[in-house]
DNA sequence: CCTATGACATTCG
DNA sequence: ACGAATGCCATAG
C-alpha cells in the first residue's frame, strides 16, 4: 500500500535517531519532504512496532520537547524515564532539552 | 459540498 | 510563561 510508504518513511527516519538524541514530528515530516503531515507521523508511531521493530517512538517528540500525553507508553512519565536513562537531559519545566538533545540530520 | 477528527505546529491574548 | 485559537493535510460521515 502507498499509505504505507509513509509510515514506512516515518519509521526508517526514526531509526536513525541515537540514543541520547531526540526529535520532533515536524522534524520527521520535513525530513520525508512534507512538513504539512506532521500529524501522520504522529499516528505512524502510535502503529509504530516500538522498539522491536528498530522505532523508538518515545525519542520522537513535539517541537516544544514535551511528551504525548496519554498516548504514550504508560504515560509520558515513563517516557521521561526512558529517556534519561538514555542520557537526554531535562528541563525544570519537565520538557526536553531540545538546545541540547534534538537531533540534526 | 460541508463538517468533524487527529501521538502536530505556530501564533495571539 | 500558559492556554486558546487557527492552520495543514487526509479520511470519513
Amino acid at each position: 500500500m502507498a499509505d504505507d510508504g509513509f509510515f514506512q518513511r516515518a519509521y526508517d527516519i526514526v531509526r536513525q535517531v541515537p540514543e541520547g538524541r531526540v526529535t520532533t514530528y515536524g522534524q520527521v515530516a520535513r525530513m520525508m519532504g512534507e512538513p504539512r503531515k506532521a500529524r501522520y507521523v504522529g499516528f505512524a508511531m502510535h502503529s509504530s512496532p516500538g522498539m522491536k521493530g528498530g522505532v523508538p517512538c518515545h525519542r520522537v517528540i513535539f517541537a516544544d520537547g514535551s511528551l504525548a500525553p496519554g498516548f504514550a507508553f504508560g504515560g509520558p512519565e515513563e517516557q521521561r524515564r526512558m529517556l534519561e536513562a538514555e542520557g537526554v537531559g531535562f528541563l525544570p519545566s519537565g520538557k526536553v532539552d531540545m538546545s541540547r538533545f534534538s537531533w540534526e540530520a
